[in-house]
DNA sequence: CATGAATGAGAATTCATTCAT
DNA sequence: AATGAATGAATTCTCATTCAT
C-alpha cells in the first residue's frame, strides 16, 4: 500500500523490489572501494528518495549525500548541481517506470479481460511506486520545467497508450466495446482513477477520516475503477 | 484555460469573485492607513499566491510580504510564522472552495441531467481554481501534515458527497442508475477525472506534446468524464 | 611610507586621513544602533580594505563582514553580492580620488613651478593612497570588467588631464615649454612614473635589495620624476 | 597589440618563440607516453597561462591540469602544491625574460641611438610579453611574498641596468648626456613608462574611451617615451 | 610513471525570524 | 499598529589536496 510517513524511503534506483540489501548499512564510497558506477547509482537512488520525500525545494543536497554515504563533493562531480541531479532522477524514473509497463501480454486475453488487467495493473503500478507519483507531482508543481529540458522527452510517453489503442480496436471489432474511443483520453482516465487515489491519499484520508491505504479499501477502489472503465467501453453512445 | 506559467497569479484570498478591487494597484499598509483587516486579507491573498506558485518549501516569506505590499514584520504579527500562515491559507482555501460547491441546485433536475451537471461543475471547478489544485497537491506532498492540525478538519469534506448520495438514490429509485453505489467512491472518481487533468496538465502536455489547456480539448475531456460517469451509473452490474 | 605587510589596512572610506577613530574598536551594528548609513559606510570601508589587501578573488566576504563588525547578511542586504560590493568600492574609490585631485590651484604659479607641484602631487597621491593603486591593479588584472559596467565610467577620468592641458598651453605661450604636447600622453607618463614605483615597489625592492619605501629614496624618486617631466617640456624638439 | 580579453593565452612556458609545436593539439600524458620532461614543461606552461590570466587566487588547479592535458595528480607529483607551482612559474618567467634582455648589442651605437633602442626595446618587451606584466602585477599584489622565497632572487635583476650604466657613462663622457645619473632610477623610469601603459591598459582604455592597444597609439607612446628619456639625459641640470 | 575517484574545509549566498524604534 | 534594520543558522556550491590502484 502506499506511503504514509516521512520516514519511508521511496524505493531504490535499480534493484527496487527484489534485491535484498545485504549488510546492515550502506557503505561509504571509501569502504565500497573505487567503484564509480556504484557510487553514481547510490547517489541517484539517494537523490530519488530525497526528492520524492521532500519535493524539489524541500530536498537537501546534504541529506542526499548522507543517504548515499557519499561525499557531497561527489554529487557535484557526477551531476553538476542540484537541478541536474534532479533531472537525472526524473529521467531515470520515467525510464524505469516505462520499462515496467511493457511486460503486459494482453494479446493473449479477450478484450474485456485484457482491459480489466490493464486497469488493475495501472492502479497497482501507482500503488507500488508511490515515489513515482510523488516525483510526477513535484514536477507538475514546477510546471514541468525540468521535464521539458530532457532530450528524450519525446520517448517518454507510456507504451500503455499503444496497448489501449489495440485493445479498443479489438473490442470494437468484436462488438463488445463501443467504437470511436480516443486512446489518449481513455489512458488519462485510467491513469487518473489510480493516480489521484495515490497522490491525494493523505488529504482524502484526513478529510474523510478513513485510511485509504487500507487493503480492503484499495481492493474496492480497484474494482470500482475496472467497473467504471468497462462500463464506459461497453456502453454504446446513444 | 487553466494556469500555465509562472506569471499567473493564483487568485486572491477573499475578494476574488465578489469584492471589487477599489483602486488600480494594491496599496501598502502605510497608504491604506491602519486597517488591520484589509492588511490581514492582503497578506493572506499574497501568501496563497506564493504558496500555490512555489509550494511550501519553495515559497519565500519575503516575496509574500512584497506581494502583499506589507511589512514583513506584519506577517509575523498576524500569523506567527510561515507554517501558521500556510495553515491559514489552507483553511481559508477549503472554506472558499466548499462555499462555491453549495450553490448547485440539483434537485430541480432529473438524476441523469443532474449528474451531468455535477460532473461538469466539478471539472470546471478545478479548471477555474488551479490554485486550489496546486495547494492540495502541495499539501499532499507534505503528507497532509498541516491539514491534520486544522481544528475544523472534520467540517472540510465536500458537500458534493451528500449531493451525490441523494442523486444516486434518486436515480436508483427511478431505475435509471444502478443500485449500491458508494458515494465516496464515486466522488473520488469524479474528482479524479477532473483533478488529474489539471494537476498533471504540465507533464501530460509535455509528454504527449499536446496543449491540454486548449479549449477544444478541455470540452472533449469534460464530455468524456460525463460519459464515463453516466455509463457507469447506467450499467447494471451483471 | 607606503604599505609593507599584509597587516596594513588600506585606509578608510570617508574620514581617511583626518577623523581620529574615537574609541578602541569599531562597534557592531547592534552597538552602533540602527544607523543604516553608518553601517553601509563601514561595510564599504571594510570591503575596500579587504579587496585592496587581497584582490578580488582573494577577498573573503566573511572577512569583510568581520572587519565591518557587521552581519554577513547585511552585505547582501545593502549590496547584493560580492561583485556588486566590489563595484561599489571601485566607484567610491574613483570618486574619492578624483575629489582629492581637484584641490590644486595651479593657476597661481608659473607653468614650471605649477608642473613641479603637479608631478609631486601625483606621486604623493599614489604614495599616500597605496590602496588605490592596489585597487586599480586588481581591476586591471580583471581586465577592467567591473569598471566597464559602472554607469558613471565616463565621468571618472582625472581632472588632472585638464589641468595639464592648461599648463602646457600656458607654458607654450610663455615659451618655456615645447609646443604640441599631447596632454593625455603626458598624463600617462606622469602617472606612470609614480604609479609604477608604488605598484611594483615590492618586487623592485626585492630584486634590487633596496627598500623603495625608504624616505630618502622616495624624495630622490620624486625629484627624478619632476626632473624628467620638466626636461621633456623644456626641450624643444629638433 | 598586447592582450585584450580572457580568450588570450599568455604564451607558452619554454618553447614559446623557438621550439616548433609538433602536432596540432597538445597531447595528454598518456599519449605523449612517459615523457616526464615534456609533461613537466607542459604543466609549467599551462600554469603560467592560468596564473597570468587569473592571478594567484583566481587561478584554478583543475584548469591548469586541464590546460596541460595532464592528470591533476601530476601537478602535485612534480611541484608539490599550488604555491610551489606558482613559484616555479615565477622563477622560470624571470629567467626567460632576462634571457631575452641580453641580446641587445648597444656598444655598436652612439649613446643616443643606443638609448633610443633600449627604451624602445623595453617598451616592446612588455608589449610582447603581457603575460610577464600580469605575472609581476600578481606578484606585487601578493607583496612579493613568493619572489622573496626564490633562492636565485639575487640574480634576477635586469641586465639592462648594467647596460644603462655603461650607456650613461659613455654619453656623459661624450658630453651628450648629463652627468650623475642614477642608473637604477633611470631604469625604473624607463620600465615605468612602458609597464604602466601595458599593466593599466584596460582601465586607461576604459576611462579615456580610447583603445590603447591600437597600433598608431602604441607607436606614439613609444616615441613619447624615447623623447622623454632622451630629453632628460640631454638636459644639463642647472 | 600515471590515473581518476574521493574528500574535508571553506566559499558565497539565502532564509526565516527578531529587535529597536 | 507598523516599520526597516539586523541576525544566526543553513544551504548550495567550490577548492586544493590525497588515496587506492
Amino acid at each position: 500500500m502506499a506511503h504514509d510517513e516521512p520516514s519511508i524511503t521511496y524505493s531504490p534506483a535499480a534493484p527496487p523490489d527484489d534485491a535484498p540489501k545485504p549488510a546492515g548499512r550502506r557503505e561509504t564510497a571509501a569502504v565500497r572501494g573505487r567503484n564509480p558506477d556504484l557510487t553514481r547509482r547510490q547517489i541517484l537512488q539517494a537523490a530519488r528518495e530525497e526528492f520524492c520525500e521532500s519535493g524539489f525545494d524541500g530536498a537537501r543536497v546534504d541529506r542526499i549525500a548522507e543517504r548515499a554515504k557519499a561525499n557531497k563533493r561527489l554529487l557535484y562531480h557526477y551531476f553538476g548541481n542540484k537541478e541536474a541531479l534532479y533531472c537525472a532522477v526524473l529521467s531515470e524514473a520515467y525510464r524505469e517506470i516505462r520499462h515496467g509497463e511493457t511486460a503486459l501480454h494482453l494479446d493473449a486475453f479477450e478484450p474485456e479481460e485484457a482491459m480489466d488487467r490493464l486497469v488493475r495493473f495501472t492502479f497497482r503500478h501507482f500503488l507500488d511506486k508511490p515515489w513515482f507519483v510523488r516525483l510526477l507531482t513535484t514536477e507538475n508543481l514546477q510546471n514541468a520545467r525540468f521535464l521539458r529540458t530532457l532530450p528524450e522527452v519525446r520517448d517518454l510517453h507510456s507504451p500503455l497508450v499503444g496497448q489501449i489503442q489495440k485493445l479498443i480496436e479489438r473490442g470494437a471489432r468484436k462488438g463488445t466495446f463501443r467504437a470511436n474511443v480516443d486512446p489518449v483520453q481513455l489512458y488519462i482516465s485510467i491513469a487518473a482513477l489510480g493516480y489521484f487515489y495515490v497522490s491525494n491519499q493523505q488529504t482524502l484520508s484526513t478529510i474523510f477520516d478513513k485510511d485509504l491505504g487500507d487493503f480492503a479499501r484499495i481492493q474496492e477502489r480497484e474494482a470500482h475503477a475496472v467497473d467504471m472503465v468497462l462500463s464506459y467501453l461497453r456502453t454504446k453512445p446513444r
